[in-house]
DNA sequence: GCCTGTGAATCCATTCACAGCT
DNA sequence: AGCTGTGAATGGATTCACAGGC
């Protein structure tokens, strides 16, 4: 397939699905693939796997399906998943405390190099991971200083939208939020939004279709 | 529009959003919104929100916009968010414990139940909530007894099928998923996964695709 | 004049179906 | 024979554009 065609933004959001399983199986030492093993793996459709997989290059072998060191090798380049990303947060609350000291960034080469909070209280505390909290105010110079190059937020909605301008001018272009607003952001940054009370309001109004 | 219509699983998903900020506004005392209005703050186009709307019914009046309270109260309706809904939550890792502990799982009508663990040094352990952890054992019978409705899956990615294939035997039809694999489930039953790490895969990618 | 409700047009995504390679 | 790669067909979702009521 050409290299110029535009790719669906659903097709880089099930890439990401793709190489989990596919790290599995290399563990486990699996040699090969099919689009149709993978694709009940992850719940889709064998044509949607090879589909996807052809916007980025022919990867598999006819006959006999994709080698899956191979394979976990193209995507991990395509999704940039070979190299590391420095990540910045803030709101140290509940949920943001969970999710710096959560396993799953690590394994994913995400890391975490500077942590924020507006709360006096909070401000010096030494955190496990040896990082220590330190002010909003602080953000314009450590995210340069740091190279941040992604942040979180997971601050109370009040303040997400002030926090997020702060970012965005520290040279922070991609913002996961957690916090139930949309924050308006410039043309060339990126923000996606991971509030989970919609996804529960989404369960229960299936739920309560389906009797 | 007429009842029957087939309503896009799209735009339940935005109907959900447009409750957050409607919220705020009749705390704030504004009386009517447009759909341009409620459109810039949910970051989406005019014309789609009052296509969502008109799914369910005519809510506004034109040259004029929508009734606040009216269209909250409507759609608190649409999505059931006008009762309580039980919840079960099973991995007490600092994920769990911060989902649990989490402020807007309250505030939106959702209320923990039942937290599970299978680890013996964690099971017993009284929570500040007031809830013990019990065992993931227990699972069948406190989901019965206690009415769990949906359950959240903060578990090690080993444990998740296990334990959800226990969730749905015990009655419960929807599970917000936060490990990063996709749960096998009966037909009648609803997952939503929640892997907040893909999100930060696509950021990387959409981010290095603009240079 | 203003803003909703909605068919029609457009755009995007998924699935089918089969040619092509091993 | 088996499984990928991909155009064509289908199915959904978004946006346009305007008629209709305040």
């Amino acid at each position: 397939m050409s290299r110029d065609t535009k790719i669906p933004g659903a097709t880089i959001e099930r890439i990401a699905l793709y190489l989990r399983p596919l790290e599995r199986m290399e563990e486990k030492g699996t040699l090969v693939v099919s689009s149709e093993k993978l694709a009940k793996i992850c719940k889709v459709n064998p044509a949607q796997v090879r589909k996807d997989l052809c916007y980025f290059g022919e990867f598999g072998v006819r006959g006999v399906g994709y080698d899956v060191r191979e394979l976990l090798g193209e995507i991990k380049k395509i999704l940039l998943s070979d190299r590391q990303w420095k990540l910045g947060i803030v709101g140290m609350g509940n949920l943001g405390m969970a999710l710096l000291h959560h396993q799953n960034f690590q394994k994913r080469n995400f890391r975490f190099v500077a942590a924020f909070d507006s709360d006096p209280e909070k401000i010096g505390e030494i955190l496990p991971t040896g990082l220590i909290i330190q002010p909003v105010s602080r953000i314009r110079e450590l995210a340069e200083e740091l190279g941040i190059e992604m942040a979180i937020l997971a601050t109370p909605a009040t303040e997400s939208q002030g926090v997020a301008s702060l970012l965005f001018e520290a040279g922070v272009r991609a913002i996961l939020n957690f916090s139930p607003i949309q924050v308006r952001k410039p043309e060339c940054c990126l923000v996606v939004n991971a509030d989970f009370t919609v996804n529960l309001d989404n369960l229960a109004y299936h739920l309560s279709k389906s009797e």
